[in-house]
DNA sequence: CGGTAGATTGAGAGTCCTCAAGCTCTGTGG
DNA sequence: CCACAGAGCTTGAGGACTCTCAATCTACCG
C-alpha cells in the first residue's frame, strides 16, 4: 500500500449518554424537528391531534431490535432522534439491509397492512422515539383525513427509498453503489440538519454498508478504500465528509434535486 | 446438449384482439374483478363514490409506456386486466425493473407525492386500464377516509415487492432469484385467477426477467434452462407451469402465506 | 493484558458478464 | 409461396468483477 493509515474509522461511542435533544419532549408544539425547514408545517389542532395519538416515548440503545422481524408488532413509531435501518434476512441468515431511516420517518407503518411483518427495524445508534398505537391508525384517518394523506406520503417516499436502492443492487457497479449510498446518506442526512462542517455523523460499519448494497463485507472495504484513496470521501472516527461531491455524484449517477418538505407525524 | 428443445417459448402474439372481458365496464358494480375473492368488498356507496372518481378507462397495447419515466403524469390508473411493470434507468441506459403489476394494481401512487416521477410503468401486455385524476387524491383521502386507508394499504403492500425483489438482487444467487421471480408471479397470478389448469399466462420475455433479476441476459438465460432441466418448472409458448412447486419454493426460499382481500380503487 | 469488534489486505476460486454466433418462429412483401 | 428481416431464445468461450478463506492490525474494554 503505498498510503499509511492512521483513522480509526469507527464509530462514535455507543455507551456515551444521549446527546442534548435527542429524546422527544412531552409536548409536540416543542418538538425540535417539526420546526425545521425539512418538515411541513401542521395547523395547531393537528399537532394537538398528533400528540393525544402519541401513547409514549421512548430510547433504545444503538443495536436494540425495534421491531423484530418475524413478529407483529402492536406499535408505530416516529424517528425522533438516531439512525435505524429495515432489514430481511434469508432463512440461513443472509441479510439485506432495505433503507435506513433518519429522523422523522415513520416506523412499522407496513406491519399495519402486510400480513407478517416481514422485516425488521434495528437501530443503528441510540434512538429517540415516538409511540403511536398501531390499531389507531384507522381512527386517525377517519378524523384526520389530511394526516391520512400525510401517512401515504410517507410510505410512498419510503418505497422511492426502496426503489432507489434496488437500482443500485441490480444495475449498479461496487463503485457506484457506495458512491450512491454515501451521497444519497449525506444529502438525507444534511436535509434533517445532521451535517456541520461538511460532515455527518455515520454510525455505519462496514458490515452494514455491504449489507445494504449487497456485497461481501470484504469488497465492500476495497470498494471503500478506493474511492477514498481517490480523495472523492472520507470516513474517519464515526463521520462522513464528502471530499469531491461533484465527482462521488456523478459516479453514482446521481442528479441533485431540490428536496421536498415531507410531513412528520 | 442432451436435451433436444422444441418448444417455441414465445409470449402470446400481441396482435390478438384483446380476450373477452379486458375491457373495463361502464359500471363499477360490474366489475369483473371486485366480485373476487381476492379483493375486499366496498359498501354501495363506496363503489359509487369510486365510479364518480374514475374519469375514464382504456385499453393501451403491449410495450406502450403507461407511465413515462421522466414526466409527472396527471393520472392514476387501476389495472384492470394485462401485465405491467415499473422500471428505472440509469443515465447509460442499463434498466431495472421495480416489480410488476397485476389486475387490481394501483398505478402512478408515487408520483403525487415524490417530486419528479422517477420511474416508467410500461404494459407487458394489452392492459386495461381505469383512470382517475391525480388531483383528486385529496378529496378521496377528505370525503372517504375509508378509501384513502386502504389506498396506503396499497402503497404498504406495493413497498413490500419492492423490499422482496431487493431481498433477491441483494443476497440471492442467480438461481434462487430465478426461482423467487417464477413462485412469486406464480402465486400472484393464481390470486387474480390467471392460472386455469395450472399454468398462468406469462408474458415476460427473458431479457424482462433478467432487468427484474439484476442479472444478464445470457446468465438469465443459462438459469433457466438449468431450472427447467431438473424440471422445476416450465415456459412453453408464453405460459409459465411450476412442474415442481414444492422444490421450486424451496429453493426461493419461499413461504406460503395465506393471502389477504386487497383493496381495490 | 487478553478479548472483542471492526477494518484491512492478499490470494485463489467462482459466479456472472460480455462478445459472438447461430437458431426458431413470425410477419411482410415481392 | 418463398426470401428476408426482426424479435427472442440458446450456446460457447474468455474475461472481469465479486466472493470466500485466512490473517493481521488497531482501538477499546473489563
Amino acid at each position: 500500500m503505498t498510503q499509511p493509515h492512521v483513522s480509526a474509522n469507527l464509530p462514535v461511542a455507543a455507551a456515551a449518554p444521549p446527546p442534548a435533544g435527542s429524546t422527544p419532549p412531552a409536548r409536540c408544539t416543542e418538538c425540535r424537528l417539526r420546526c425545521t425547514a425539512a418538515f411541513t408545517p401542521v395547523s395547531h389542532d393537528d399537532l394537538l391531534f398528533i400528540e393525544a395519538f402519541r401513547t409514549g416515548v421512548s430510547i433504545q440503545p444503538a443495536g436494540s431490535s425495534i421491531v423484530p422481524e418475524f413478529r407483529v408488532g402492536s406499535r408505530l413509531y416516529t424517528l425522533y432522534s438516531g439512525w435505524a435501518f429495515r432489514y430481511k434476512t434469508l432463512s440461513d441468515g443472509r441479510r439485506q439491509i432495505l433503507n435506513f431511516l433518519l429522523p422523522g420517518d415513520l416506523i412499522g407503518l407496513q406491519e399495519e397492512f402486510v400480513d407478517q411483518s416481514t422485516h425488521g427495524v434495528e437501530a443503528l445508534t441510540a434512538v429517540g422515539l415516538c409511540e403511536f398505537p398501531r390499531d389507531g391508525l384507522w381512527d386517525l384517518f377517519r378524523q384526520k383525513p389530511e394526516l391520512g394523506y400525510q401517512i401515504t406520503w410517507l410510505a410512498a417516499r419510503e418505497e422511492h427509498l426502496v426503489d432507489e436502492n434496488l437500482l443500485s443492487a441490480g444495475r449498479r457497479t461496487a463503485a457506484e453503489r457506495v458512491a450512491m449510498l454515501l451521497v444519497h446518506l449525506y444529502r438525507r442526512a444534511e436535509r434533517v440538519g445532521l451535517v456541520t462542517e461538511s460532515r455527518t455523523e455515520f454510525p455505519l460499519t462496514q458490515q452494514h454498508i455491504a449489507d445494504a448494497l449487497g456485497l461481501s463485507l470484504v469488497h465492500t472495504n476495497k470498494t471503500l478504500r478506493q474511492l477514498q484513496r481517490l480523495g472523492l470521501h472520507s470516513i474517519d472516527g464515526g463521520y462522513l465528509t464528502l471530499e469531491d461531491p461533484h465527482a462521488i455524484a456523478r459516479i453514482a449517477d446521481w442528479v441533485d434535486r431540490p428536496m421536498r418538505r415531507q410531513p412528520l407525524i
